[in-house]
Parts: structure tokens; C-alpha cells; sequence
DNA sequence: TGGGAGTGCTTTTTT
DNA sequence: AGCACTCCCA
């Protein structure tokens, strides 16, 4: 007991040995968060007040739901594999397994992903003769998922004009394929659980019983539906503990809704809110540059991190002339630092959105440095794995039409286009699944489907009672997927893949040991849906880390940089664009890419930039300037390496004489209105002679130069 | 049926 | 620039 508790700082031991009540800690960057958490759920048990049995922890992924067992484990002589510790989804999905017939579910119901959703939605606006075009698919699914995750079904959907109700009626629709069909989406998977757990009261009442200690990991990170799902189940006098950031919120584009935090301190006016505001990940200049940023948003709870680590290094700037110069120096650096002793998996190169990492893995590349990428795509995600997935959905659930669609051709059999809206026309007639409607199909449609249907048939049959590894070995090979890679030029790759997705079932069954409701292949499905990553090869490869910004928070690193700090890019325009709300989440961003950095960080930025196949001038970021200079070091090139930027005219217009003032293409000028901004390209002499001019926040313009007073700064 | 050419999109991402 | 998707022709 000592041992556990021992090492705590005051607040986390408050946090720690708070007695049953609910509570909210507000935890900042590098406080002990996850400590916090573990010890709290191996000090309740290990003093009685709760058993293993009455514990459920909730986390967003399925990698911080793994640290919590391990460490739990370590913490306390338990066996922590019945626990319910879990992600949202992952938790809902085994309740919904348990209870699939109160549910309302086919046993061996399957999840679908995002792609799948997106392929679901895409077939029945066919189906429902709906233009696509004034009706985007991706659009759709999102609001779909923006209405389930409010908790509003079709039914209860408001509409005000015409289109919206459309949208609404597509969205019924998409309710009823997915039932017939007996499949859910992840946000159904929510929805659904908690729809069960209000309806059926006995159920209800079990479960509230069941866990009275309830504790929830990253809360500032869940949606409308989350909470009240939560709430719940503690409505039977269970106590929450919830454990959050509102400073490093970074998913309100995907429904995260950081006002519960506030709704919980209200919710719950008893609640005690314990803050740990002691870092001891960083030094302190890092701290106080976190600090300064995140200082200027106006929507927080309060709290000021602190650090008796001492100021160490100043945060290194650089201003590069292009976005290879930019790489050029982040390499060059880094092989210094690495020739210094630091270890390459100790560096971590940080960016806004994905593409940034071409140019940087590129110079990585030229210059021999081993490097690791995060992010991208995920190994359930890929082609020939999703299609082995699919063939073996369709042994579990015939009527999975999403999965019949996707593999019904391929490898190719013969069946086109035509046989399949054949298909589905008499589908619809007959209200039925395709794989049912196969079978009043006639002609050559009948025959080459049908012998597809065979297949399946057959399959189910040669691998019922066979061991789950086996189940996919025989079908890989009979279906004629192995067949077709093997004879595809780059078919290698994803033979071996195949092979990969064949050990990691084997994995899994050793893993899970127990078999889950509806057998072990429904539940490695559903694996498959909920888990798709997390199987990064080459984990303790030594190699420079370069991920997203997202992709870093909850990881920290001695040496960070932060590259393409640049208005427009990050902060991006687009969340610029919805206003105070969504610069105020960029700022959170770069408070969560500060914060990783234990020892030294760089921030960077570039004066042109290569997007979308298009040189785009930059400024600076804005929040280059929100971090007090004197805790920078500028390392910025002298003037005489050439700069990057064209002279005024060398394309776009043509146009070969200097403008008037001065002007030219790179330039840095100020407009009355619009501000600070960079001269983009310029067509036109004389007094018709316009500018492009990038004002970053207030956008792209285009400016005549004999009316707008340009001032070169 | 299937491949090649043409078209359009492009922030972040877990489940 | 790169990728996914569609369309059209052999």
C-alpha cells in the first residue's frame, strides 16, 4: 500500500485517495494523468472499497485501454482480463454482444467502419435514384454520425427546410438497411447501448448495481452521447472519476464537446475538482512558451502548469526559405543531435496535417536517417485485407450486403455491373439481401451468381468447427484471393499481408483465450473493425518519430519540432474560417505539440511552400508570436544563401519589371483592412496591374494595385 | 471485363 | 503532386 502511494505529489495523492465520490481531475500536459488514473483504480481495490468486478474504465483508444491493464496489473496482484476496461466502443460492443437479442441484433451482427459506412451510404442513394452531387455521401455520413452522436434518431430529426429533410429521410433509410442488414456503425454502436441500457430497466439496474466505480480517461474528449451514456450507468449511485485536459481538446471536429466538462462540474455540484498542475515532463522554458500560448484562449477552466526542472535550452526558431530548406534544416540538426548520443526514437519531428511528411521523409531519406511514420494506412484498412475480412463477414452474416458487394467479384468471376443492379432491383422487390435474392435471379445473372453464392455455401461448410486461423487460411486460398495476388505484379506485399492477418488471429485466439458471444470469428471481426491499427511493425526500430500533431498527444519525446508553423497551415485556414471557435482549437493543437518536448524544441516555418502541386507563400504562424521572444533562440540564416522567393513577375503575369514600391512576389506588405499578408503572384502593367495577396486569417485577395495602398513591410 | 485516361479533391482521426 | 474514382473503349 505504501509502495503504491508512495511518490505521489499532494494533489495526485488527493486525487488518488479521494473516498467514493465523484470527481474531476483536471489534469495538464505531463502531470501523471494515467498514473493518477491506475493508482486511483489499484488503491480502491486494493482497500475494498470495490472489487475488480465493479470497475469500468473508459478510454478513446485502444492503446491507452492496454496501458491501463498493464499497468493496473503491475500495480496490484489481480487478474485484470475480466475487467471492463475499454474504449467506448469496444466496452458498448461487448455489452451489445452479451444482450444482442434485447438489442435487437442478429447475434453475430458486424461493424461497420468508416469506409464501409461510406460504400453503405453511396448504394443507397443509388438504389433511392438521389444525386449525389446535391447530396455528397461523405456529407451524409457525417450527418448521420453528428445526429447519433447527439443521440437523435430519423425519427426524431429536426428539419426546417427541404433539404435537411431529405438528408433526414436518407438517414432513415440508411436506419433500415442497417437493420436489415443486421450491422452497425460506430457511432451505433454508442447509440444503440445506450437506447438498451434506458429501455430496459432491469438491465439498467443490473449494470448500475454492477459497477460502482466508474473512471473515465481524456473526458474532455467525449461527445453529447458519451456523457449521458456514462451518466447512465452511474445513475444508480455509482461515482465517476473523470480525468481531462480542456486545454489539450483537439477533436471538436469530431464531436468532442469539451463543455462537459463544465456540464459535469455541474452535473454533479457535489464533484470534487482536483487539478495537478506540476510538470514533470518539461523544462521550463518549454513550459512557460506552453503557457503563453494558451493563455490567449478565452474558453478554459483555468490552470497554470509549473516545473521545478529548471528554464533549460531556449526554444530554437528557424526561418526557411522554402519547405525543402526547412527539411534540410530539421535533418541537418537531427544528425547532429544523433551524433551527439540522443537517440533517433527520442526525436520527433511534428506537423499539421499529413502531407507535410513528404518533404521531410524525403531529405530523411537522401540522407540516410532512419525514420518511422505514423499515421496513414492502417493494416485492417488495406485492400486484400478488407476483402479476406469480407468473405469471412459473409460466413457470419449472409446479409451483410456491404461485404457481399465487395468481394461477390473479386478475384473477377464474371459478374458485371449489370448482373449486380439486377440484383439489387430484385433485392428490393423481395425486401431481402442480396445473397437471398441470388437465388430468384435468372439467366446468366442467376447462374454466375448463384455459383457465387455456392462459394459461400461451400466455405461455411469446409470451415465450420475448424480453428479460427484455419477458418481464414481456407478461405484466402478458396476463395481465390491468395490465387490472384500471387499472379498480380505487386501482389507480394499483400500475399504477405494475408499471411500477417492469418498470424494475427492466431494472436488473437491465444490472447482472448475465452470466446466471445456468437463465436470466435464474430468476435475477431469485431476486433478487426474496432482495433485497426496498433500493428505497427518495427516498433523499437531506432528511428526518428514523424506524426501529425493529433497522433502526438499523449506521447512525449526529448527533442520535438514543430514544423510548417505558418498562417493558413497552422493555424489551418479552415478551422481560421469557423471563427473564434476554431482558432482557439489550433491553439489548443499547438499548446499539445508544445507540451511534448522534454528537453529541447524547435519551432519552424517556411516563406513558400509546395501544396497541392502549387508554390503557396507563407507567414508566419501567428503563434510564433504568442511565445515571448525572450524565451527564443532565432537561428534563421544569414542573408547570403540566395532566397527561394522569385522576383516580382518571373511567372504568373509575365510580368518582368519590379512594381512600383517596391513589390514583388514573397513580398511582406500591410493592407489597412486585411492586415499583414504575402504577395502570392501579380498579372496586369501599369494601371491595371492586380496582386495576389495571402492575408493568412483573412484570406486569399486580389488587390489593384492603383486603388489599394499596399505598404512593403 | 478490365485497363487506361480523364476528373476532382485535398485538416486533423478513433472507433 | 498524388490518389481515388469514373468513364469509355477494346
Amino acid at each position: 500500500m505504501s509502495d503504491l502511494l508512495a511518490n505521489l505529489n499532494s494533489p495526485q495523492l488527493q486525487a488518488v485517495t479521494l473516498p467514493p465520490v465523484h470527481a474531476l481531475i483536471l489534469a495538464g500536459a505531463g502531470s501523471g494523468k494515467t498514473r493518477v488514473l491506475t493508482t486511483r483504480i489499484a488503491w480502491l481495490i486494493s482497500t475494498n472499497q470495490v472489487g475488480p468486478h465493479g470497475v469500468l474504465a473508459v478510454t478513446f483508444t485502444n492503446k491507452a485501454a492496454k496501458e491501463m491493464t498493464a499497468r493496473l496489473s503491475s500495480l496490484v496482484p489481480i487478474n485484470v482480463r475480466g475487467m471492463w476496461i475499454g474504449t467506448f466502443h469496444g466496452l458498448c460492443n461487448r455489452l451489445l454482444r452479451a444482450h444482442f437479442r434485447e438489442a435487437g441484433l442478429p447475434q453475430t451482427f458486424q461493424i461497420l467502419d468508416s469506409a464501409d459506412q461510406l460504400a453503405m451510404v453511396k448504394r443507397l442513394l443509388k438504389n433511392l435514384n438521389i444525386d449525389d452531387e446535391k447530396y455528397p455521401p461523405r456529407e451524409l455520413c457525417h450527418f448521420i454520425n453528428a445526429h447519433k452522436e447527439q443521440g437523435v434518431r430519423a425519427a426524431q430529426a429536426e428539419a426546417y427546410d427541404n433539404y435537411t429533410q431529405k438528408r433526414v429521410e436518407i438517414y432513415a433509410e440508411y436506419e433500415n438497411q442497417c437493420n436489415r442488414e443486421g450491422v452497425c456503425d460506430f457511432a451505433e454502436l454508442l447509440l444503440r447501448c445506450y437506447e438498451l441500457l434506458q429501455r430496459n430497466e432491469p438491465l439498467r439496474a443490473h449494470y448500475q448495481q454492477r459497477f460502482r466505480q466508474i473512471l473515465v480517461d481524456e473526458f474532455q474528449d467525449t461527445n453529447v452521447l458519451q456523457y449521458r451514456w456514462l451518466k447512465l450507468l452511474a445513475g444508480g449511485g455509482a461515482h465517476i472519476f473523470a480525468v481531462g485536459d480542456d486545454d489539450q481538446s483537439i477533436y471538436r471536429f469530431r464531436g468532442a464537446e469539451v463543455g462537459n466538462m463544465r456540464e459535469f462540474e455541474r452535473d454533479y455540484a457535489g464533484a470534487n475538482v482536483i487539478r495537478l498542475e506540476q510538470n514533470y515532463r518539461s523544462h521550463g522554458n518549454i513550459l512557460a512558451a506552453a503557457n503563453a500560448i494558451i493563455k490567449n484562449n478565452r474558453e478554459r477552466l483555468g490552470k497554470n502548469l509549473w516545473t521545478d526542472a529548471g528554464d533549460g535550452e531556449p526554444i530554437r526558431a528557424f526561418e526557411a526559405y522554402s519547405d525543402l530548406d526547412e527539411a534540410r534544416f530539421i535533418v541537418e540538426e537531427i544528425r547532429e543531435l544523433v551524433r551527439d548520443g540522443i537517440s533517433p526514437t527520442q526525436i520527433a519531428i511534428l506537423y499539421r496535417s499529413n502531407a507535410q511528411s513528404r518533404v521531410l521523409e524525403h531529405e530523411l531519406f537522401t540522407k540516410g536517417v532512419p525514420y518511422k511514420v505514423y499515421g496513414g494506412l492502417r493494416f485492417f484498412e488495406r485492400q486484400e485485407v478488407k476483402h479476406a475480412l469480407a468473405y469471412l463477414r459473409l460466413l457470419g452474416n449472409q446479409d451483410d450486403d456491404t461485404a457481399f458487394l465487395r468481394v461477390v467479384n473479386f478475384p473477377t468471376r464474371g459478374i458485371g455491373a449489370r448482373s449486380l443492379e439486377n440484383l439489387q432491383a430484385t433485392a428490393h422487390q423481395i425486401n431481402s439481401s442480396l445473397y437471398n435474392a441470388a437465388a430468384s435471379l435468372t439467366g446468366k445473372a442467376g447462374q454466375t451468381v448463384g455459383a457465387f453464392v455456392r462459394l459461400i455455401e461451400t466455405l461455411r461448410q469446409e470451415t465450420a468447427n475448424l480453428p479460427l486461423p484455419e477458418i481464414i487460411e481456407h478461405v484466402v486460398e478458396k476463395s481465390g484471393l491468395a490465387q490472384h495476388y500471387r499472379v498480380e505484379k505487386e501482389g507480394q506485399e499483400r500475399l504477405e499481408n494475408l499471411d500477417e492477418l492469418i498470424n494475427a488471429a492466431a494472436t488473437f485466439v491465444d490472447d482472448e483465450g475465452a470466446i466471445g458471444e456468437g463465436g470466435a470469428l464474430a468476435s475477431f471481426l469485431a476486433h478487426a473493425s474496432l482495433e485497426a491499427g496498433e500493428h505497427q511493425a518495427g516498433e523499437g526500430q531506432e528511428a526518428v518519430q514523424l506524426m501529425s500533431v493529433h497522433a502526438a498527444k499523449g506521447l512525449e519525446f526529448d527533442v520535438v519540432f514543430i514544423s510548417g508553423l505558418e498562417q493558413g497551415l497552422f493555424p489551418h485556414e479552415n478551422s481560421v474560417n469557423e471563427g473564434k471557435e476554431g482558432l482557439e482549437e489550433e491553439r489548443r493543437l499547438m499548446y499539445v505539440a508544445v507540451t511534448r518536448a522534454r528537453q529541447r524544441l524547435y519551432v519552424s516555418c517556411a516563406q513558400t511552400r509546395m501544396l497541392h502541386g502549387q508554390t503557396r507563400y507563407c507567414m508566419p504562424s501567428s503563434f510564433l508570436d504568442e511565445i515571448p521572444e525572450g524565451l527564443m533562440r532565432k537561428l534563421n540564416k544569414k542573408a547570403e544563401s540566395a532566397p527561394a522567393v522569385p522576383a516580382f513577375g518571373s511567372f504568373g503575369g509575365g510580368y518582368a519589371e519590379p512594381a512600383a514600391g517596391g513589390l514583388r512576389v514573397g513580398q511582406t506588405v500591410e493592407h489597412a483592412k486585411f492586415g499583414l499578408g504575402v504577395i502570392v503572384s501579380s498579372e496586369g502593367r501599369g494601371a491595371d496591374a492586380r496582386v495576389q495577396v495571402n492575408f493568412g486569417g483573412a484570406g486569399m485577395k486580389w488587390l489593384a494595385l492603383e486603388y489599394a495602398k499596399l505598404t512593403p513591410v
